[in-house]
RNA sequence: GGGCGAUUAGCUCAGACGGUUAGAGCGUCUGCUUUACACGCAGAAGGUCAGAGGUUCGAGUCCUCUAUCGCCCACCA
């Protein structure tokens, strides 16, 4: 009674409440979170991509970390020092955005509190608010090293970005210029390209009559955005367009200011749009920017950082772009202007942060020339360096990498690294510097004005791969983790993030930060939609977790995971997963409630002798060629792939055949029959979890310490699961007789429970059977007993000339090898079973005649390779061999 | 304007290198309180692998074109 009272201790499902953080708390004070340098081995290093400081753990966090994290415990438990380094990340914009608004709510504005002031309250809201992104990373299960956690604006990660901005600034790859820049009049900051997105818009082509100076007609342009004229300094026609050839050096007259404009000639008008000629707006327009540039015309700026216009708008200071237009519209009618107005779909600029519509306006800011800096980091991904996977993310990163365009880097705000430059009062120096410095190096002067403007947070990020390992310091991390291993991340940031970190890495370290980049796809809602804060579809990762278990939405998260490509994520993946953890804890429970007594036959649980019995054989074969798949997979990265092939390795092996058929033994046997399959059954348990943990961290290490407990100690064995060895597979293992012997046992089991089952014969019922097989085959002793008890057979008679015995109250079973014939006194309807076998004749015989064509293709025959040939004629016979059973037996019902 | 992805069972998705009768989970249907598990067990039904051509002894898999959906890039006045 011993088995009911170890059950009972036990709880009946697993409760991940109750486990997980327990569990997480013994990895964490255990300390296998902190790698040991070890000089004799290769580390696997994976730095995390850090969330924003602010931020909320959403589920494409929960995607990377279960991701990352599986990568890293398998790497961990082949036995590398494997470092995944957590980190977050200021967040510029954002973070500024959250709190000026926390801070609106108490009627204070950023500009009450002065810089110093607002920044203070960032930093406050940071320490109070900044652990909790962290704790919600411990919640996964994440096997982050906490020791060495970065926040971007910490010391060492602020230092690697002023060194990093003086070196590119002393070798001329950082400048200051006037240039056409994005901005944002709502978050009132410059913007990369990058931030930028656009939005198909349907709005209107305005054509507008500009009327020649010297009074001979009228140049008319088409314009989206008819405010702009304002801004207008010329109008551009293609100098090998015939219409305008006599315009050009002409002017005319700008319609409600009445400036003149001259009229040039530019390649980048296209001939067929529109009229044909262009205003050109270089103030507020990028190609008309260049275009002015080309042909010496003035850039007027009409617009504030506000967005409202400014004096140079004349009548229409103070009014919003929008007001604006309706204004100059209708003037232009009144004006008798407006030749005509089409409905038009265009893109539209937005904020990728707020949203607003952005103006690209001329302003004085920082950039980064990318050109030089691109090269490298082109190079590195072509010739192999860096892997990217999936591969065909490579041709987009060399599409970017090819047609790179300097990077703005100030931004406008007052939460970030401030930029290292200083400018002299009185005498205009302009000072770059790692440290403050106290005087100006040509004049002396000690009045000093430091640059107001702040880094965009991807400068920082930039250098995430080894700031965070301690440059610009000669550090042992950094010397023994970069590059680190795999860069994991969505694709969706493969150029704000990961081009940016080879750019940097290569520049800073002399080598590529990573050598592999594993994108993922992003996680959408059941219905195949983005998931968004406003559109209200988010599933949050927390909740699940408090519903799933950690385990369970990890799994769920991988389950048919391939790199690059979407997935959505649903309730009924969840419940999969979780029932997969409940399945494994409950066979736990079954495999240690049979160890309590399991004597001395489990001494050798976990070091098995070569297996004896043909279902041990068996299980053990199959273990080692699962452990080899499993292998390959993890190599290839194919993750859902792995997964799914433990997944059925044992449900589907283990659990619904190897258990089910212990059981029978177990019963049969006093335990210290040298037979006993209770070795295995721990030994192949064992080897699971040691399998899933990477997958299901939580549970397998609960299970993993719970099973320690009940067995004889292995004297080799580790303190914990995650620190454990990961399976490899010994091929002296593989059994191909063991392995088609219980196919054939399977095959017998399940054509007599799908008889009963097409029978109506009851689940309890014992029914009798005869079963005849070629030779001795597998139907001795163990065997046997497996059959009867798992098919519900008594008694089993067993025939050696594999023809059956069939007689008109039976049904009569053809297998791949063999028949059983089963008595079914007054259910048989004669007429029926020859009808079922001859159905199962012409279902072979489609078959068997596709091979014997294919067979006597002479072209097949010449052109396929050997093996091919070999086993297409194995098919054939035995297709043919039982064929020629069925026939036998209808021959005999006939007869 | 360029580029990419998806299209396989009712639903969600796997199917490296071309080679058994194309798989899983969920759902559906039929039975089961079989002392590990009803978050379970046994059984079943369900697929012209988007369409058309091609390469090959052989195509869900490789090539070309088409369709539908989705995404990315681009100085679309």
């Amino acid at each position: 009674m011993t088995q009911i009272k170890s059950l009972s201790e036990i709880p009946r499902a697993y409760e991940p409440q109750t486990v997980e953080r327990r569990i997480y708390e013994f990895w964490s004070d255990g300390g296998y979170f902190t790698p040991e340098i070890d000089h004799t081995r290769e580390p696997f290093t994976v730095i995390m991509p850090p969330p924003n400081v602010t931020g909320e753990l959403h589920m494409g966090h929960a995607l990377t970390i279960a991701l990352e994290d599986l990568m890293v415990r398998w790497h961990r438990m082949k036995g590398e020092p494997a470092l995944y380094l957590p980190g977050s990340d200021h967040a510029g914009i954002a973070t500024q955005v959250v709190v000026e608004r926390m801070l609106a709510g108490e009627g204070v504005s950023r500009h009450d509190l002065g810089r110093d002031g607002f920044n203070d309250s960032v930093w406050q809201w940071v320490d109070r608010y900044g652990s909790r992104i962290y704790e919600q990373t411990k919640r996964i299960g994440a096997s982050c090293d906490w020791t060495r956690a970065a926040f971007t604006l910490d010391e060492g990660p602020s230092s690697a970005v002023r060194t990093t901005f003086v070196n590119l600034y002393k070798k001329g790859l950082i400048y200051r210029g006037e240039r056409i820049t994005n901005w944002c009049p709502r978050c009132r900051t410059a913007l990369s390209d990058l931030e930028v997105k656009y939005q198909e818009e349907n709005g209107n082509l305005y054509y507008i009559r500009y009327l020649l100076e010297d009074g001979s007609g009228a140049l008319i342009v088409a314009t989206t955005r008819p405010e702009t004229l304002l801004g207008d300094t010329g109008v551009a026609v293609n100098s090998d367009d015939e219409r305008y050839t006599d315009c050009i050096g002409k002017s005319v007259v700008l319609p409600a200011l009445g400036r003149t404009l001259p009229i040039v000639g530019d390649e980048a008008v296209e001939l067929g749009f529109g009229t044909g000629a262009l205003k050109v707006t270089p103030g507020h327009d990028a190609t008309d920017f260049e275009i002015g540039q080309r042909n010496g015309l003035q850039s007027v700026s009409v617009m504030n950082l506000d967005g409202t216009l400014n004096a140079n708008a004349g009548p229409y200071e103070g009014q919003s772009m929008a007001e604006a237009r309706k204004n100059i519209v209708e003037r232009l009618e009144a004006d008798g202007l407006l030749e005509r107005v089409e409905p038009y779909q265009h893109s539209v600029g937005h904020c990728d942060r707020c949203d607003d519509v952005v103006e690209p306006i001329i302003t004085n800011q920082w950039y980064v020339k990318m050109e030089p800096l691109a090269k490298p980091a082109r190079d590195a991904v072509a010739n192999g360096d860096t892997r990217i996977i999936p591969d065909r993310f490579a041709k987009v990163y060399f599409n970017w990498m090819d047609n790179i365009r300097d990077w703005c880097i100030s931004r406008q705000l007052w939460w970030g690294h401030r930029i290292p430059v200083w400018y002299c009062d009185d005498c205009d120096e302009v000072i770059v510097e790692i440290d403050d410095p106290t005087k100006c190096g040509a004049c002396g002067s000690g009045a000093l004005t430091q640059d107001d403007d702040v880094l965009d947070t991807w400068f920082s990020s930039g250098l995430w791969t080894h700031s965070t390992l301690g440059w610009p310091n000669d550090t042992e991390d950094l010397d023994y983790f970069y590059p680190t291993s795999v860069m994991e991340t969505g694709y969706d940031i493969l150029f704000f993030w990961v081009a940016r970190m080879m750019v940097m890495g290569i520049e800073n370290m002399g080598a590529p930060p990573f050598h592999t980049v594993y994108l993922h796809g992003l996680v959408l809602d059941p219905e195949g939609v983005k998931m968004s804060k406003t559109r209200g579809n988010v599933l949050d990762p927390l909740q699940l977790i408090d519903l799933y278990g950690a385990d369970a939405l990890r799994f769920a998260l991988t389950i048919g995971n391939s790199p690059g490509n979407d997935q959505r994520l649903n309730e009924q993946k969840l419940e999969a997963s979780r029932n997969f953890a409940n399945k494994l804890w409950n066979a736990a429970r079954f495999v240690m409630s049979n160890l309590e007594d399991g004597g001395t036959a489990l001494e050798c649980w976990y070091n098995p002798k070569l297996p004896a019995h043909r279902q041990d054989r068996w299980i053990m074969s199959r273990l080692n060629r699962v452990a080899d798949d499993v292998g390959r997979y993890m190599e290839e990265y194919q993750f859902g792939e792995a997964q799914r092939a433990i997944h059925d390795f044992f449900w589907h092996e283990f659990a619904d055949w190897y258990i089910e058929m212990a059981k029978i033994r177990l019963r049969a046997n006093d335990a210290s029959d040298a037979e006993s399959p209770l070795p295995y059954l721990a030994y192949v348990l064992e080897r699971v979890l040691r399998m899933l943990h990477p997958f299901m961290p939580f549970v397998t290490e609960e299970i993993w310490q719970r099973l320690g407990e009940r067995v004889p100690a292995d004297p080799d064995a580790p303190a914990a699961l995650i620190i454990a060895e990961y399976p490899e597979a010994d091929a002296a293992l593989y059994d191909d007789e063991a392995e088609s012997d219980i196919a054939l046992v399977m095959e017998i089991v399940r054509s007599i429970r799908n008889m009963r089952a097409e029978f109506r014969i009851q689940q309890h019922q014992r029914i009798e059977a005869a079963l005849d097989l070629p030779g001795d085959g597998v139907a001795a002793g163990a065997e046997a007993d497996a059959i009867k008890m798992l098919a519900r057979v008594e008694p089993l008679t067993i025939g050696a000339d594999g023809e059956g015995t069939a007689s008109a109250d039976s049904v009569s079973l053809v297998l791949s090898k063999g028949v059983v014939t089963i008595p079914l006194r007054g259910l048989v309807d004669l007429d029926k079973e020859r009808e079922r076998l001859q159905g199962e004749a012409a279902d072979i015989d489609r078959n068997r005649e596709r091979l014997a064509a294919r067979l006597s293709d002479s072209r097949f025959l010449s052109r396929a390779p050997a093996e091919v040939i070999e086993r297409e004629r194995e098919r054939l016979d035995s297709m043919e061999a039982r064929k020629g059973r069925v026939e036998d037996i209808l021959g005999r019902l006939s007869g």
